[in-house]
DNA sequence: CTGTTAGCGCTTTCAA
DNA sequence: TTGAAAGCGCTAACAG
């Protein structure tokens, strides 16, 4: 790769100059003024040569690599990680910066691995990136430069970027208040696993404390509230055929992501129920098939793209060592309406 | 970051060795043998001092990075993106190598840019991956070194992986073939510019051509074939209904991909009809939503981190320069009945 | 069997 | 204004 390409000395020999001032001249100096001539002359040499600086020796004198480790847990079985890379690589590539990705699969080996990988090739900072928002302690060897934390927080205080969870949940339960929904609501999802281990997740703790609030504040109980073991469609279905042999129905229905949305829909489906004439269903994560749905599921995004990016801008231009919320955007959609009757 | 590392230089001096020594030992070179009790000294000096080398430096020698290019079009709006890379990290992490990710947005600057910034890294080779599945043709400027083309094709002759969407359209036909379905197969998903041009897709083409062939040799022809504009759900959504209000009722569909069948599970639920028991459906994909309908969707599955890895695989260990296609499971589900009566 | 020397391509004193 | 020389950390020739 990369054979041949034209060095610093050839360009210097090319414009008759030493390699100094084509170096000075080429990285825009300012202190030491060569002749305007000079300039001219670099610059047709390095354009004739198509001259490219070798990164890998500049970084042996500079120490800077402007290559940024990306180390996180998961990247595959979550569809949302493509969106924190994303903007993550948006936002380095506004900064001339490179990102070198690494997977530890939550395995503690691979982590040493790619934490080992990463600092032996020079990289300038790591981001740490967990794809369940949850509290974690990160590897004390990264602890030697820049670090910032994507999706999670840790003991050790350092920049972290978090989605607002749990104003997330105070937009989600006042959508349906302003509605006119008041004593019917059910939730789907409650999950003392995920409440009380901020390790395994920070999300569930936070939005229900959103909803618990904006309830509050209106003076409004909840219809019922159904624990799942997981997040995961089959569990929204049977919690919502549980809440559909109960002696009042529910007006509207709140669940903790969308993929429980998915499966309540589907247990609507098959009892005849119609969304949202009958019941209104808003959740949480802007899951692609939020949109397919139909009718349309009204979701708050999480907002995974802007994260990427904020966290790169934590590290490279400096940042607080505190969590730094981004807003969940929430996204009207079909499946709103008021109250029947 | 990696600031106080020992360097060679350390552990020579703390063994009582010259660099090379150390090197060499530390290298486990054949060709000189250094005294046994050497050995202990420079391990040991290396143990204690934490040594890593820094491998900017080596490379600076050797020419060497170990470090891979993976330049995509888009990573983050398919779903697919996530494992076509944990393919390529998982057989990178096994020999030794480690991904330098870059996204071009299908833009032609930032793809200009991003070929750039790898290369003045100097990276081993690159992995130029597509996120749908098509010709295209190579930037010019990653020809001079390895390249390994994912989920495309190219004029140029070039190692490339691709998903065997051909034999995926035979197994799809066949799985209805087998269970007694004949004349009333429909196909939902025909369309013009997906197959007629390779720059946009390749399978939409190799998947009617599986399917095709294996009817043919069954002596069967399509019930109906449905045109879509595009491959989502509510493009199913539309077909479905279409084929619904003809006078003889299919009794299988095959959609060009999951998002297709998708949106006709929801028109079958809407006009009263059962999956499998009315009509089976099958497709393409195995899109997470496939597991989650009901009942489970029957499809062929991207293998797409089996793919990454491939890519890999050719780019460090060599191969020809020819395209690798690599299976597509059928995953068997509910969704699946011998045709009704 | 071991060590010295010379770079890889770049930036950065420091001297002319 | 410009250039020579040193050195980042490593490995590869080549002598000892």
């Amino acid at each position: 790769m990369g054979r041949n390409r034209a060095t610093l000395a050839d360009v210097a020999r090319k414009a008759g100059l030493s390699k100094t001032a084509a170096s000075m001249v080429l990285n825009g100096r300012e202190g030491t003024r060569l002749s305007a001539e000079a300039h001219q002359r670099v610059f047709a040499a390095a354009e004739e040569l198509g001259y490219r600086p070798n990164l890998a020796a500049r970084s042996l004198r500079t120490r800077k690599t402007a290559t940024i480790a990306f180390v996180s847990d998961i990247v595959a079985t979550t569809r949302f990680a493509g969106d924190l890379i994303r903007g993550a690589l948006d936002a380095a590539r506004e900064r001339d910066h490179v990102l070198l990705i690494t997977e530890t699969q939550g395995d503690a080996t691979f982590e040493q691995y790619a934490i080992e990988a990463v600092l032996d090739r020079q990289v300038d900072g790591v981001i740490y990136a967990a794809m369940a928002t949850r509290r974690l302690t990160v590897p004390p060897a990264i602890l030697g430069g820049p670090v910032v934390l994507l999706n999670a927080t840790s003991p050790d205080s350092l920049p972290s970027v978090l989605p607002d969870d749990e104003r997330a949940g105070r937009s989600v339960a006042n959508a349906l208040l302003e509605l006119g929904h008041r004593d019917a609501i059910a939730l789907i999802g409650r999950n003392r696993l995920k409440e009380d281990d901020p390790e395994v997740s920070l999300a569930a703790r936070a939005r229900l404390r959103g909803i618990q609030q904006a309830l509050n504040e209106a003076e409004v109980s909840l219809l019922a509230e159904c624990f799942c073991t997981e997040w995961l469609p089959e569990h929204g279905y049977a919690a919502m055929r549980g809440l559909l042999t109960r002696p009042k129905r529910p007006s509207a229905i709140i669940c903790m992501n969308d993929r429980l949305a998915f499966g309540a829909y589907q247990a609507l489906g098959e009892a005849g129920l119609t969304v949202p004439e009958d019941i209104s269903v808003i959740s949480f994560d802007d899951d692609p098939i939020a949109a397919w749905l139909r009718p349309g599921l009204a979701t708050t995004a999480l907002p995974h793209e802007q994260m990427g990016r904020r966290a790169v801008e934590l590290l490279l231009d400096g940042g607080v060592a505190e969590p730094s919320l981004v807003p969940m955007p929430l996204r009207r959609r079909r499946s709103l309406a008021p109250p029947a009757g």
